[in-house]
DNA sequence: AATTTATATTGACCACGGTCATTTTTATTG
DNA sequence: CAATAAAAATGACCGTGGTCAATATAAATT
């Protein structure tokens, strides 16, 4: 028979994660390392895959949290009413996104559901993020031949191919609020 | 002093690259092993790393060859006048990138130059298509207030963003090519 | 031909994520 | 309070990518 998960469970869980946050926070997320976190934790590798199916797994719960932080205070700033300023409501987001390299990947790699009802953290925040935005647009002055789901999509789009070549030594002189600024101008605002 | 490459070099490359091709065609790209690899063409495991500065360098090289024979063919092939028919000349190029999750990443992942002056086979054949779309942009009926370049990009980040959506349990109903239509319609056609 | 130097190859070794049979702890039952 | 069953934790072990000092081979020099 099942039984209740006991307080043991939990408390060794978030001495694992309490351990990897301080660990990401003075190295970053590249260079976490599970014996690392095991050994802070005080307990055996093989607890770390109890808890977590695999290292990713840490991570998406890591990002996400950061994320979605990110979200709750976008979602309670004054909605955005310009290109300009929705940039700006976004920007704490993006800037965690492209802080590393190794999360930007990451975050890609786990940015939609594996399985339904199976939809992870990180797959979370991405569609609150479309959510959130897509509810500023209706309220905004934007082209409305299309609909506010689909703009929002778009900047989502925008934002990812910006924050690439962000990346891109090729393309690291332009800044990247500038590139997304040019994308959503030509792809948000109405033809005058 | 700096001496010609050695035959022996070339032909243990090709070796290696060949036996690479036969296995990631038998099992496809996400199974390979470097193990694999070496055992199959007869030489020790450090060996391989002298030819290849990792794992990823063997992959970055198949998946452009690919990708560029993707390329070749689409350059030859009559310019596409819609965006319609634009998304069927991309259509082998786009199929190759979905082909694997694997794939998918990997291309991600080395879709910019690390340093300039240092781009890979990946990168390399993501300027081609870019190059190749906003010259088909040009001569086709799309709008013309943003430039061809800037079109393309868009082209670009809609693409990903399609494939992307493709490998999500949440979105895989709506096919890729459907839903690359809708977004290019939004972002290339002059409004009516 | 013998010696030297640059290049290519080798394979034992390491790092690190992940597994699993075994043991320890906790909760339940008679 | 045993005896028992379920849950949690353990750590030796494995797979696989990657390193490097040592060795072998090829070309250049005397």
């Amino acid at each position: 028979m099942t039984r209740p998960v006991q307080e043991r469970t939990l408390k060794t869980r978030a001495r694992l994660i309490e351990v990897a946050q301080a660990l990401v926070a003075s190295g970053g997320y590249e260079a976490l390392r599970v014996e690392d976190v095991v050994s802070g934790a005080g307990v055996a590798k093989g607890t770390f895959f109890a808890h977590f199916k695999d290292k990713d797994a840490l991570m998406e719960r890591l990002v996400g949290a950061e994320l979605a932080d990110r979200l709750d205070r976008a979602e309670a700033s004054e909605p955005p009413v310009s290109v300009e300023t929705l940039i700006a409501a976004l920007r704490p987001f993006h800037r965690f996104m492209t802080s590393e390299r190794y999360v930007f990947d990451l975050i890609l790699r786990y940015s939609g559901a594996a399985a339904i009802a199976e939809i992870g953290p990180i797959a979370q925040c991405l569609q609150r993020y479309s959510v959130l935005v897509a509810g500023w647009i209706e309220t905004g002055a934007y082209r409305r031949d299309i609909s506010a789901d689909l703009l929002a999509e778009g900047v989502q789009a925008f934002s990812v191919q910006a924050m690439s070549l962000q990346f891109c030594a090729l393309h690291r002189a332009q800044d990247f609020e500038e590139r997304l600024a040019l994308y959503l101008d030509a792809w948000m605002v109405p033809a005058a």
